[in-house]
RNA sequence: GGAGGGGUUCCCGAGCGGUCAAAGGGAGCAGACUGUAAAUCUGCCGGCUCAGCCUUCGGAGGUUCGAAUCCUCCCCCCUCCA
């Protein structure tokens, strides 16, 4: 909805694929995220959510239909429902309004999806409570989607009590179909959750961090705008293939990070996606030739060692 | 030679008798970032044996219970006149 102007024009172009010169999957979010973390801008009701526009303070409103459109307007291969997502932490019946809110959002946007080959997945709402979870599971699984996804969670809670979520959603989860948790995360979080069930996920936190300075590594992270790395010759990780790391020194990261370059945003980036995805890649390979277990313990020695 | 303005903590720059170790900004240091209104935000930022003490506001004296703030002399810098 917000890009309306282009709508039609990526729709001509045959959506995102061609207009970003990128042939791989793409997965699309509803905007149910904005209306959590933008949630002072907007007014939820049955409809859908009413925004003021940041930009220029025009009133927008954004529907489940809307957020379907939208979606398959840019072609992506993976739609997201819109959905509610609801702080940390959120009594009882704020979680029973917004899961169920979820759940006929979710019946609409399967309704309103027009059938273009794309895959549409559900999200699993319910705040910190199982038995809400477990609710909201039996709904979208009723409905029936391409995918399952674990929203609302990674919004401030304890971290155990995150992993528990996940274990006891996962569980009851149809397995055949993929499981995405939303919006996680850490490495550690990937590797806990993955052992835990989940099939996909999706964060800023490889980006974003990489543009504040902090860089991951299979020792742990490496906060390269620090002092201490005003003289290391050494790239970011020795082991590490991305074109930062075969070309950069630690030194020289740091001064780019220094001297507020957006060459410093760049490479650091590089090098966190290549890690996610290395380590992505990682857990795929090990799942296969089945020994995740050992890989998981691998995982935390090589953190420990550092 | 004359007239005026100014020298403040690493830098810029407020302060103009006590509430000043001294606003604010920058730099520096550290931390946070988890479905991206985030190249963002937060904290620290004279020293110490740290609820107190010590050393700082060009230098040296002085006035005062008390001075970065007032007075005297000196040293530098800037502008204008000659």
């Amino acid at each position: 909805l917000f890009i309306r102007p282009g709508h039609e024009l990526i729709r001509t172009l045959g959506g995102l694929h061609r207009f970003m010169h990128w042939d791989r999957p793409i997965l699309t979010d509803s905007g149910g995220f904005q209306i959590y973390s933008l949630r002072e801008l907007a007014k939820i009701t049955e409809e859908g959510a009413a925004f003021r526009s940041h930009l220029d303070g025009s009133p927008l409103f954004l529907s489940p239909e809307d957020a379907i459109a939208v979606q398959e307007a840019l072609g992506s291969d993976i739609m997201m429902c819109l959905d509610q997502c609801i702080p940390y932490p959120a009594n009882r019946e704020e979680a029973e309004a917004a899961t169920a809110l979820t759940s006929r959002w979710a019946e609409r946007s399967r309704r309103a999806q027009a059938g273009m080959g794309q895959l549409l997945f559900g999200i699993v709402q319910g705040g910190m409570y199982p038995d809400l979870r477990a609710q909201s599971v039996e709904d979208l699984v009723g409905i029936g989607f391409d995918g399952y996804a674990l929203g609302g969670l990674s919004v401030g809670e304890p971290r155990e009590l995150m992993y528990d979520l996940i274990e006891q959603t996962a569980a009851i989860l149809p397995q055949e179909y993929p499981i995405y948790l939303m919006g996680v995360g850490t490495p550690e979080d990937l590797v806990e959750s993955v052992h835990r069930g989940v099939d996909m996920f999706d964060c800023v936190m490889p980006t974003r961090n990489a543009r504040n300075g902090t860089l991951f590594t299979a020792a742990g992270k490496v906060v390269i705008k620090n002092a201490r790395y005003q003289d290391d010759p050494a790239p970011i990780e020795e082991t590490c293939t991305c074109y930062t790391c075969r070309h950069y020194s630690r030194a020289y990261l740091r001064h780019l990070y220094q001297a507020r370059e957006i060459l410093s945003s760049v490479l650091n980036t590089i090098h966190n996606l290549h890690y996610f995805l290395n380590l992505m890649q990682e857990i795929r390979k090990a799942i296969e030739e089945d020994r995740f277990a050992e890989f998981r313990q691998t995982f935390y020695n090589r953190l420990i060692s550092d």
